[in-house]
DNA sequence: TGGGTTTTGGTAAACGCTTACCAAGCTGTT
DNA sequence: AACAGCTTGGTAAGCGTTTACCAAAACCCA
């Protein structure tokens, strides 16, 4: 905290341009002045001023990670991957919470911490694809999520038509033709919940199945409580189904939690699938069947995209690119043969 | 990113100084001159560069938090309220994982950030009680967990015997007198296992109940998989029990899993109690009782002491202090009189 | 041994900010 | 009208690094 390049030059009796070379491993220095200089270091506890060298190279080496909330497990999967990815870079995370509220977004966006990050990962929620021009920010900056395609900046995104689609043509090879959904937007096109909506769509157009609009249950948070909810009122509007596909996994979580009170048996009445492939969906009762929608891969190609940017200076002349990662659906004990 | 102080003055035509002024909000600026720098800072898109400020103030404003790993639940609960209180105080908080490894648990302490972060709240897994001394570092510094007591710097901690006392008292209240353990640690006297433990056997002792070792579930992670195996191996081994007492929630929705395939009903055969009170504990079925230990409480008190200790340089000669904050039972469908 | 080449390490400037110190302009009082 | 006191804003130093540039030392060969 104290200590300065002075104060080691000084003791090891060298030039602060030689420690500094020792420091930075240049080439061209006596094994015996690298030796009294790495000692002089160890005496004196000495560490480098980070804000000194980020001001003198102009970099930080943090990037920031922006996402509604951390204590939303899908977040927390992905901003552990996001970190673990960027160590490897040598790169910091600083992790920054917008609660999915639009001002925040804007307010980490615009203002923030612009220059404590080399660049940012970010998760818009409140943000949706009109806004998308507001993303074109003068700093490297990678979008993430469902909210804004083809924007002016590079996008990681998982494939969620296709994935949504292949998870109900899993249901359908299971027997199953009433499929409910939970935790449809109203009106939505684009967004997650709109882009589930529609692979779900496909799917049953694909097998010649009817949509039947009793059978979308809407609700515009995620969270447990919402699939709890949903699942409530599609049973008391006597709605008939056998399976069930909730559009997360939390949603799965909490209408689970209420058919089980109402005492009907998962999978053996109805069979239920999420979305996201969260920890915990192996620990559920019944274990959870889900989409593994690519979340490790979406954070290794964001910090990626990320790095490459910042390399360039931004002023590449590689257009924005949509980078789509590899989904799987993911069998578990939730899922069975329509009886 | 690329404009400076410099460019803002002469825009409007004042000096750094002036600019300085206005954006520190120092007094005696005329209304117009404030008026002029702050037009010239919108049209420049100014924000001061962190990294020449903090060189400047030798300080930077972020703290770091070191956990064992994000996804665990307790700990992304408890970064939540860290990075809410520290945003506070104008803190911005840096999470550092460990993975409870002792060494990357030094390396953190040693090593690290240093000088990006002005102070640190640390929770060890891998260090105990015996590296106390290790923690003597020289920077402001906040413990929190269980496993380093009255070491050289303030710590933060649930009152994890009294906790878990009353817990085993609430149990026994419904009636329950063979009470199993799940998660115990073998020989371990500090840290949470121990402790909590402990409260469980003060709690027997002071109800008259024996201690039956045969109850106790032994296990070193503390993860939903170690809570089944242990149930697993306790029905296994025939152990005779109504209640369970799971010294984390974790363990406790693994426990639950197990019995809930063996046909166990809950809470009518068997109650359970878990300690941490996770989001989670409130939509799992049945719904969780558990301990609440005060995980706000810790992170708030924990970033109020360091900010006290950053602010006096750490050079105070207020000696470190243990500070507890409050529990709480939580009452919820999984414990009932027993039958 | 002398001149050229390579190795080694020193000097000093610059990154952008904050602030102590100071100077100029203004006010008001006698 | 002149001076003291206040307001306002300028000048410049310094925070700890990194690195371009340069100089000295050491080495080599003829």
């Amino acid at each position: 905290m104290r200590t300065t390049l002075h104060d080691v030059a000084k003791l090891a009796q060298v030039s602060i341009k030689t420690v500094s070379n020792v420091i930075h491993e240049h080439p061209n220095i006596t094994p015996k002045t690298r030796a009294k200089v790495l000692d002089a270091i160890k005496q004196l506890d000495y560490s480098p001023n980070l804000s000194a060298r980020s001001l003198r190279l102009g970099k930080t080496n943090v990037i920031g990670l922006a996402i509604p909330e951390l204590t939303n497990s899908y977040f927390t999967e992905l901003a552990n991957s996001v970190i673990i990815t960027a160590e490897k870079f040598g790169l910091t995370v600083l992790i920054e919470q917008t609660n999915g509220i639009r001002s925040k977004e804007l307010q980490v966006l615009e203002n923030a911490k612009r220059n404590l990050v080399d660049g940012m990962i970010y998760s818009p929620l409140g943000l949706v694809q009109e806004d998308a021009e507001l993303t074109n920010v003068n700093y490297p900056l990678v979008l993430v999520g469902e909210n804004i395609f083809n924007g002016p900046k590079d996008h990681v995104t998982m494939r969620n038509v296709e994935a949504a689609r292949a998870a109900t043509e899993y249901l359908i090879g299971l027997g199953h033709r009433r499929i409910a959904v939970i935790g449809a937007h109203r009106g939505e096109v684009i967004g997650s919940a709109g882009l589930r909506l529609r692979g779900y769509i496909e799917a049953l157009e694909a097998a010649g199945i009817e949509y039947d609009e009793n059978l979308i249950g809407y609700s515009a948070p995620w969270f447990r409580s919402n699939g709890a909810e949903v699942m409530s009122e599609l049973l008391a509007r006597n709605v008939d189904f056998t399976a069930v596909f909730a559009l997360n996994d939390l949603l799965a979580f909490g209408a689970m939690r209420v058919m089980q009170e109402a005492g009907i048996a998962i999978p053996d009445d109805v069979s239920v699938m999420g979305f996201d492939n969260l920890e915990e969906a192996k620990y559920s009762i019944p274990s959870l069947s889900s989409v593994e929608p690519g979340k490790q891969e979406i954070a290794q190609k964001a910090v990626e995209t990320l790095v490459e940017r910042m390399g360039k200076g931004d002023k590449s002349d590689v257009p924005a690119r949509e980078i789509e990662v590899e989904f799987e659906i993911v069998e578990r004990e939730s899922t069975a043969t329509k009886s």
